[in-house]
DNA sequence: ACTGCATATATGAATTTCCATATATTCGCC
DNA sequence: GGCGAATATATGGAAATTCATATATGCAGT
């Protein structure tokens, strides 16, 4: 994480509606690996890897690896008006997140409890 | 202003430094003509008038004509949660802004009252 | 005619995407 | 216990697309 996140850059993470979709799932979520997030958005797993990757090198997201998989969780040290404006956004648009929420409700448990996964 | 603004298009518009600083400007003062804003900014006047038409044709700016000068406001349109994000974002955010304040602040009175401007 | 503002065009830069491949971890098997 | 297959994730490089800027010009209102 660099300096402190400014609104421009976050405003840019939060641009694209790849990162947005994903941001927003995680905030509802507080955790989710890649396989899942591929899943609930039905994008391609390099596509999602890659926006991931952004996401936490601006400090968005932090990541940790349990076995084979990696599992995405907003930053700890995210600003708290970060915060309050992720779940602003997410209370006033879950209409908009239906369908990546409801792939995701679908895919059966994660793959820390149970072995099937994608 | 088209369909309801949806969470990445209302990011696009914030994405970008310019359009950003005007936006928490604006918020911050309610109402700002185009010659305040290109003074606020310092930047050239093409460059802020596109990024307020954008705005405009966004739904995030609503404009209004007085003699020689174009105000522009929050659209009165903007959902609940758009504006608790700008107030929040302004909030957390002075000191980014400040620049853009203080040369605003530095201006003497808007055109409505008084003939000086830029 | 002057001032404030908007827009067109051209251009360059940044972003996103895809395809292929590389790395990491687990599992089954002998 | 080492080996290869399978799964999960990351990345390199090129193509495609989007985006921002500068310059110049047009237009409305006084």
């Amino acid at each position: 994480m660099p300096e402190p996140l400014s609104p421009t850059r976050l405003f840019k993470c939060l641009a694209d509606e790849t990162r947005a979709r994903m941001m927003l799932l995680v905030t509802r979520e507080a955790e989710l690996c890649v396989c899942e997030l591929t899943c609930a958005l039905g994008e391609s797993q390099p596509k999602v890897s890659r926006h991931l990757a952004q996401l936490r090198s601006a400090g968005l997201l932090a990541d940790r690896r349990q076995g084979q998989w990696v599992y995405y969780r907003l930053h700890p040290a995210l600003p708290a008006w970060v915060l309050s404006l992720l779940h602003g956004t997410l209370e006033a648009n879950r209409h908009w997140l239906s369908a990546d929420a409801q792939r995701l409700d679908c895919m059966g448990e994660r793959p820390q409890r149970l072995a099937a996964c994608c």
